[in-house]
DNA sequence: CAAAAAGTTTAGCATTGGCTAAGTCTATTG
DNA sequence: CAATAGACTTAGCCAATGCTAAACTTTTTG
């Protein structure tokens, strides 16, 4: 194997980390979105683009466009003036990034962080751990 | 306290965390390049664009129009057709990101999962800890 | 039930971060 | 030392995600 070949070779490996997380990126705001509609709906009977502005801490304008494009990708319908609902697959979506959050958060919380920092931190976190991890996270739970 | 008041609160101090996300993932991808650039000055002496761009896996003109970011952000030098440097905030920044690597990469292959997912986690995830989590970490490193 | 308030959308702009294609510079090598 | 190969840059495109200001609906209320 020339030279040249066996480093691309090996660069090509480390880059795909780096793939994996531009390509969890591009999820984590529709995670994100949908993980908050559910909580809406499930908290006060309904999500309005306003409510989710709110906790967002974006403007309403920026909500409305992001609907769009969730609406374009089968996450989530909705009409005008009116509130959001989740598709199936919105739902799906939002249910395992509720379930990843909980085993983040309560992760965190076993190995000795406070309260917030557990909340903070496990928001950003949740996007990008694997299966894996996560059961290696549940399983600490367990045990420890 | 009004209850709209009480409501704008609670929800101001959720999208903190929210807020907290985006604004790590602006300094992301500088984190990743001044890491990437410290590690290539380390291992062969220089940091080309083109070795940057195999390793992050993005074509030689992202990198060019970054790093002509990152340069005006005061985190490397480089003139035309030549290889990259770090300035002293680069080489801090590009520290503290390997100090963080480390401690989480470590800190997953110790919970029990796989080199290439504590590989692959750990570069998601090291922008997303804050000390308080990876005092945490370290903490179980040394005790466990 | 008309006017005002609150909520939502549209329009238009900026920045970031990605790409390809084409051009320019540097280094190697015949 | 000229030609070529490789590295780098420029130009120009696109999509995503944010914003403000203005327009439009819906809801509330006097």
């Amino acid at each position: 194997m020339p030279q040249q070949a066996k480093k691309a070779g090996a660069a090509k490996i480390r880059s795909a980390a780096f793939r994996r997380v531009r390509a969890d990126h591009q999820s984590e705001l529709a995670e994100d979105y949908v993980e908050l509609i559910a909580d809406l709906i499930d908290e006060k009977g309904e999500a309005r683009g306003s409510d989710v502005a709110l906790r967002l801490g974006v403007a309403n304008a920026t909500v409305v466009k992001t609907l769009k494009r969730l609406q374009e990708s089968g996450l989530v319908t909705q009409e005008p003036y009116r509130s959001i609902f989740l598709t199936g697959d919105g739902w799906k979506m939002a249910e395992d990034g509720r379930r990843k959050h909980k085993i983040v958060e309560a992760f965190l919380l076993a190995l000795g962080v406070s309260e917030e920092t557990a909340r903070i931190d496990s928001e950003g976190i949740e996007h990008h751990v694997s299966e894996e991890t996560l059961r290696a996270m549940a399983r600490f739970l367990v045990r420890r």
